[in-house]
DNA sequence: GTCTATAGGCAGATAGAC
DNA sequence: GTCTATCTGCCTATAGAC
């Protein structure tokens, strides 16, 4: 990007895509301006015409990847299916999106504890707000008498973190395509909530 | 435990203990070795009698977390029962093990990237080890026709993604106990290696 | 809006007294 | 084994030239 005109870049973008990728790497604190400047290609005072302070930079990179995570699943069509659809829509939806931003993700999940407190608040907000989409998903279905669930926040929770963590492993390239992958996870959640398999001709095998 | 007579304690026990409270909480990047000697009640320069780079601290702590985990695992008289309990009892030792150390739990799966290459190499194996304990039960289940599964490797890193994940929000005292949290996680696991569960006390309503 | 230069402070680590 | 004192270097943020 260093060899980008300099009337033809968007530098607080230059350097906010510079910023993500090294605190993804390396996290928030182990982080310095300098590092992040070179990684845009200008000088480390430079960064301060488009940022008043490094913490700035993160609040910037976590709450609009927050927002655009709920922003895209209000747009997905399927949210308004069926309890059993939307629930397999959910998670084809967390897995992809979250496969398209690693670092994104993984910043906002890891460097909640860099964010001063004001910050905390504004993401910890938009965190519960995606939260409580997958929890209201499991509350219909329970309440429709679809999903056998014992408590929808566990679940929620529960849910969540194994979608997440699959971020955290996965690799292009692999074994598996991510589509495989993906269909895995969907029948993982659908046999958690008490559903069928979609992709696996079984149903439950012998108790012991 | 300033106030405890020097002869009488371990010094080196003080001050990774205190390292492992601040390191949960700030990061490791982000606490300095001033502020693990005011918590070991000691001076900065002190600590260096004891270890001879912060970054040996992050190593012991790392290590010997992980050591104890795997070793704790292997004292467990169930880990010799059939695929089905022993599922049961992994989730249930997993879940009551990190319920009491979570401070190092959760350093030990968000330092990693604060590690130095030789280190994060041995901490990386013993990851892997205990990996392939909950590997090895799923691969045994799926031989014997007990659990249906697809993938026992993408399904241990699922599973285990969502068996850590719980430490990151459960709090004692909170509207559940860790027992009915407990029970509830060991249904989730079942359920998705194709198991009935084993705690029928399913609710249909809605409970957010 | 980017640069150079620098202020002011804190970091990890060491030396040597006791 | 703990202390005080200090070294060296990097940190965030700012000032002012262009």
């Amino acid at each position: 990007m260093s060899d980008v005109p300099a009337r033809s870049r968007d530098t607080a973008a230059v350097i906010r895509a510079a910023a993500l990728g090294l605190i993804a790497a390396k996290g928030y604190a182990a982080v310095s301006m300098r590092e992040i400047a070179d990684g845009a290609g200008i000088r480390q005072g430079g960064i301060y015409n488009h940022f008043a302070a490094k913490q700035d930079i993160l609040r910037a990179l976590m709450v609009d990847h927050m927002e655009a995570l709920i922003a895209a699943w209000e747009a997905c069509p399927e949210r308004s299916c069926p309890p059993a659809e939307t629930l397999d829509a959910f998670v084809r939806f967390h897995i992809s999106y979250h496969f398209t931003r690693p670092e994104a993700v993984l910043v906002a999940y890891m460097e909640l504890r860099s964010l001063e407190p004001e910050n905390f608040a504004a993401v910890e907000a938009l965190r519960d707000r995606y939260e409580r989409i997958l929890r209201d998903i499991l509350a219909r279905g329970a309440a429709e008498g679809v999903f056998a669930l014992r408590d929808p926040a566990v679940e929620t929770r529960a849910l969540i973190a194994m979608l997440t963590g699959v971020t955290t492993w996965v690799r292009e390239g692999g074994r598996l395509s991510i589509a495989d992958i993906t269909d895995l996870y969907v029948d993982l959640v659908r046999r958690a909530v008490g559903l069928h398999p979609a992709h696996d001709r079984t149903r439950e095998t012998a108790d012991v």
